[in-house]
DNA sequence: CCGCGGTGGG
DNA sequence: TTCACACAGTCCT
DNA sequence: GACTGTGTGTCTCCCACCGCGGGA
């Protein structure tokens, strides 16, 4: 399998950006030119025939915020004068000059003090103050005269020109076939070249790509442009219209599916119950449905919802989800007279303790202190540590070459890291792993990859509370059984048990033992996911246990 | 005048 | 800028 | 007791620079 990952352009080459963009454009021509539309291959040959300076300011403008630019913010040590690049890039069609723009747009590009003269230039006699806060201007002059004009229209005088960019939609699909999501952007490339961040490097072969159909790009496209008109408040029946239909993949589904609950949410949130119903209704995403049995219990027979609520329990498995339908089905049954059986409900290890709680200091390390007082060494890691420890035992398990995870050279885990087939693709290399927790190998391997891997990134390790002392205690101290048991119920189900382990790690170097410690101060209780694993902790024979803090009695 | 949040850049 | 956690306010029994 | 919304840190690099807005 060749390995081809990209080499980040030189540092000391001016036009390193240019080259990491060619680097990508040309990734995505030829893994995913077949996804591509003519118009776009053609395109995409019309920048190459540009010249060289031209491409690079080009490139500038794409890896800069906004569309909008203004031509004195467009100097580039590099490159020469921008207008006359501009005009290349206008001819080409890639960019627009003195484009129309509406007062919000006019704002975005200008400072107060030239807003301020365009207020001036709309009325002399009766400007608004200097004083004014640049939203102020920006409300006075849509009273005044709101309809999209050119820069030219707005202030002749301006002294340099607006351009806008034209190739936005392409180079957004570009870097979505080449990232596979839309949060990653080009400056990964200079960023990993400085070292400042470090990948692992995993064997990508010529098929290895994100998306294998451009109906799967259009979908993800399209769902992203309507999370975002979601999120900057447009009416919710626009966006509800033009809700795609079903996904061709279940990643892709479930994406869909999220959306859909969030526009669910925000129809309750809008007091519009029988939408956000229809839309629950139709979403078989656990959120989904827990809320759809919510609304059920506030507006239905409560004999119809302890019956959904009892067909949900068949159908769903992800125990958080079952604790919340339970309560429901346990309310619905009691309200519509059903007696029901009572639900077993563990017992959690409970200690009640009082300190005294500094105000700027959190209830945590107020016990870490406590603790401290006795001889016995505790650190806050929450998820941390455990995650952490996991990531390096099956390391080899989760960035093995497997057909589809690994399609780019800057990804923090494989793409399937939190799906359901995520355990079954790499069986036997997480059984070898698992193995070494019998075989007594697993401390040197977690020591050795903990020196080894420092720093790269990966998505369940947060390398600043991975220290060597720590892990060293765990290992030392935490049972090898116990950390079998706890990794194969983080494998269970790792995007959710990956949540709400105990706050604490408390290290007994006398007794040498450790134990975990939910602290939990006035006025917090155990939130679900944190019972589900320290009832699972318990069923162990893992000691952990709740730390129930309050405020010391001053005399 | 200065703190800040946002942005650009390697 | 998402995500996990804490916290505060509300309703209900 | 349970549900809901909100606040907080943030560790997706890290430094320099700029404009805004407010109060030293
Ligand atoms: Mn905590
Ligand atoms: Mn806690």
């Amino acid at each position: 399998m060749p390995n081809v990952i990209p080499a980040g352009a030189d540092l000391n080459d001016p036009l390193y950006y240019l080259s990491n963009a060619r680097t990508l454009i040309n990734w995505v021509r030829e893994r995913h030119g077949d996804l591509l539309t003519q118009t776009e291959l053609y395109r995409l040959d019309c920048f190459d025939s540009l010249p060289e300076q031209a491409q690079a300011l080009l490139i500038r403008m794409v890896m800069r915020r906004g569309e909008l630019f203004r031509s004195d913010q467009l100097q580039y040590a590099e490159l020469s004068a921008p207008l006359p690049l501009l005009r290349l890039l206008a001819d080409a069609g890639f960019v627009l000059l003195d484009p129309a723009l509406t007062v919000e747009e006019l704002a975005s590009l200008l400072c107060k003090s030239e807003l301020w003269q365009v207020c001036h230039r709309l009325n002399p006699d009766a400007p608004p103050s200097k004083q004014s806060r640049k939203h102020d201007l920006v409300t006075w002059i849509t009273q005044t005269d709101h309809g999209a004009r050119t820069l030219e229209d707005w202030l002749p005088d301006a002294g340099f020109d607006a351009v806008s960019l034209e190739v936005s939609p392409l180079m957004q699909r570009l870097q979505l076939m080449f990232f596979g999501n839309l949060h990653q952007d080009w400056s990964a490339f200079v960023v990993t070249e400085l070292g400042h961040q470090l990948y692992e490097p995993v064997p990508l072969d010529s098929a290895s790509r994100a998306f294998h159909q451009r109906s799967d790009v259009d979908l993800y496209l399209a769902l992203h442009t309507l999370q975002q008109r979601l999120e900057q408040g447009e009416p919710l029946n626009d966006i509800l219209t033009e809700l795609p239909a079903c996904g061709s993949t279940p990643w892709l589904e479930n994406r869909r599916r999220k959306l859909m609950f969030a526009l669910g949410q925000a129809f309750e949130r809008a007091g519009q119950l029988s939408q956000a119903r229809t839309l629950y209704a139709q979403n078989p995403h656990r959120e989904a449905r827990i809320r759809q049995l919510r609304l059920m219990e506030r507006m239905d027979l409560p004999e119809a919802t302890f019956e959904a609520a009892s067909a949900s329990l068949e159908a769903i498995q992800q125990p958080e989800a079952r604790l919340r339908i339970h309560r429901i089905r346990v309310r619905s049954a009691r309200k519509a007279g059903i007696s029901i059986e009572p639900p077993r409900q563990p017992v959690i290890s409970t200690h009640r303790l009082s300190l005294p709680l500094e105000a700027n200091e959190s209830v945590e390390q107020a016990v870490i202190a406590h603790l401290a007082t006795q001889g016995i060494q505790a650190f806050h890691v929450e998820n941390r540590l455990f995650t952490g420890l996991f990531a390096l035992l099956y390391w080899p398990a989760i960035f093995a070459p497997v057909p589809g995870a690994f399609f780019h050279p800057f990804q923090a885990g494989p793409a399937d890291l939190y799906r359901p087939e995520f355990q079954a693709s790499r069986q036997a290399l997480i059984d070898a792993c698992t193995a070494q927790l019998e075989t007594g190998g697993y401390r040197a391997t977690i020591l050795a990859r903990l020196a080894q891997k420092q720093n790269i990134r990966c998505h369940l390790i947060h390398w600043p509370s991975l220290t060597e002392e720590r892990v060293n205690a765990c290992l030392t101290l935490v049972p090898a059984e116990h950390l079998k048991q706890v990794f194969l119920h983080m494998m269970k189900d790792l995007r959710y048990h990956r949540r709400g382990l105990p706050d604490l790690i408390c290290f007994d170097w006398q007794a040498r033992r450790y134990q975990l410690i939910e602290v939990k101060g006035p006025g917090d209780r155990l939130q679900d996911h944190q019972r589900l694993w320290l009832e699972c902790f318990q069923a162990q024979g893992i000691p952990a246990s709740v730390y129930q803090i309050q405020h010391e009695q001053t005399e």
